[in-house]
DNA sequence: CATGAATGAGAATTCATTCAT
DNA sequence: CATGAATGAATTCTCATTCAT
């Protein structure tokens, strides 16, 4: 079961991680166990503790990875020339695809960092504002170039996009939201609408 | 010290509540300890035993309290004739000034409670799916008297709305949205015209 | 068996550190559990950490207790009018003495504290050499009176007769040298004949 | 890398002996891990445990190197034809000189063997006594030829002499005495004096 | 010979909860 | 009512040792 190559000490890292996605998803940080996590990924107590100095060690990883994976999307997208409500709905879209192909990974993303004050999100506070800076950043160009209204600045308009994603994300994470295939489709097109287009019906004419 | 008087004894549990709101807040409910609540409150910790069963019902009795008198507030505004605009201002200045007047207590119940999937979200689900219902309501009472569209469902429309908000006291938490006084009122408005109003430019004429 | 009586807490207290002594002394410091000594006092695990931080405070307490004792009693000692050959023989007299009526807490201290180079010898480094300095003194005085010779340093000599107690209690400890009730007067009178007379015969005449 | 050359093999075992000394001294036995002393050796811990059964033999290894050589030399020492004094000497200058030469060695042996009354000290209760009694036999021979006096059992002058030398090297050891080269030669004579002459003045005529 | 991944038995420490006073 | 001593289950993290390659 030992070896040399590198490439499977790799998977062996990758096969921890995967196990502590479910497992922090199914009984959160602070429930769960390291040997929870060592049992789901089907290897002995002290592996996790080769490869990861601490459980925290764990979660950190998990959230830069997947983090910097959004922010690359987000800085990819901000580069194309599209109008702004395209560029918040291919960020809304790459999120909510996130969710759907890794529901764990990013109910745990969000209950456990970037909504933990007082340990996880503080501790990556650089990260997640970073994300935000990058959204206000789309809005203020597309004030500048008058496709979006100066009513809100572009800070906070930010985080009324961002949470109205994250909620719908919380939504389906507490089952209050139907999460059928279809649904996640729609939700896209619906936060463009909520947000860019607003509740309101428009003045005719 | 000892007492027999039945107002004292409102008073120390009180007490007792209080000093646990800052304690969660600052350190997080799993983070800090009994007599971390007791010390903070200045009495012994054997008696949050004499008030309350165990750490989680100190949690789940600030929860309850605060929620109880936000579906109170919402259930009071919608109860009103206003248009769903002036329905939804009144909700979130509800919540920006429940924040204003107690971050922490507004903290501990985002960060807890409504954001913790796994643990106090899941058990007062029923609480806080009734928040989202009761907004759900208004928006389709919109809807259906031609004061919003039909783009959005009203549950989705709801969680946009909510979650906007969450995430709007999320920053202030957190220190990314400036919290100065002025910021509040700015707030409420904000929300309102991004969600009702859409961050869109609206045609004109 | 709980008490708000602080008198029955001291007790309790010095009730795990002596039998801290008897555990450490058997079986060491290293390789002794906490629970050992919770064992060994008769109490629940959990209350050795509610009298002491650590196992380490454990430690730290015996030894700066005892070591207290003995640097007030050389210092008493050292405040008479006396030749040094009585000075040292009393400082001798207390050591072999504590050895006796508590070998075990000697051994202790000796073996994982004094002798600790890497450990608490060098956290005690100050107290311990405070004995070292305070024997150097006395000799410095014999020397200038002209009592002693000046064939050696102060600080030397008290290395040499703080030394040799030292390993005669390790004799004892290993039963290398005989531990019987005589033995231990005939030490006092050994070490300061050989420290202070030599081992040679003087030139008679 | 791999060899079949046994001389090779034997440097290797050499090597890991001597990045244990060092290991052994900074940190010592019990805080320092296996891979500490591999990763001192610059070779893989799996290979500690091809030289070695396990981390106590390659501390009980250096003892008895060490220990074998000490007795050697004391051996060879008593078979001259010397003063008491002298063979005093002797045994005084190869121990400080052992130290000067290799302090981490000696230190290791002091503080992880010698005075370690519950694990190694004991295990190596047999090879240690013998140093004890071959200096005790010099005494001995030396008082039935008049050059030592009576005042002490041979037994006793052993363990004054051998805990002299071993607390001035403790002294080296915690920084408490000097120790410049000149220092190391002063203390030969040093020790010799104040055990075989004393610290007090010989009556004149 | 050499490597270092894998194992798992410990051990220290924490802290919610109980309860005698 | 109030106190805080007492309990002990639970959990993290360490590290000596094994062994497949």
């Amino acid at each position: 079961m030992a070896t040399r190559n590198p490439q499977q000490a790799v998977e062996r890292r990758r096969q921890i991680l995967d196990a502590a996605v479910h497992v922090f998803a199914r009984q959160g940080f602070h429930t769960c166990r390291v040997s929870d996590i060592a049992d789901e990924a089907g290897v002995a107590y002290g592996l996790v503790y080769h490869y990861f100095r601490s459980k925290d060690e764990v979660l950190d990883t998990l959230f830069l990875e997947r983090w910097g994976v959004l922010l690359d999307a987000i800085r990819e997208t901000d580069r194309e020339q599209l109008p702004a409500r395209e560029k918040l709905r291919a960020i809304a879209s790459f999120i909510v695809d996130s969710y759907r192909h890794e529901p764990d990974l990013m109910k745990v993303i969000i209950v456990e960092v970037t909504r933990a004050a007082n340990s996880f999100g503080r501790a990556h506070l650089a990260e997640i504002r970073e994300a935000y800076d990058l959204i206000g950043g789309i809005v203020a160009a597309a004030q500048r170039s008058g496709e979006f209204r100066d009513a809100v600045t572009p800070a906070f308009a930010a985080m009324a996009f961002y949470g109205a994603i994250e909620q719908v994300l919380t939504g389906w994470i507490f089952d209050v939201l139907p999460g059928a295939p279809e649904d996640f489709d729609q939700a896209k097109t619906f936060i463009v609408e909520t947000i860019c287009g607003g509740l309101e019906r428009r003045a005719v004419r």
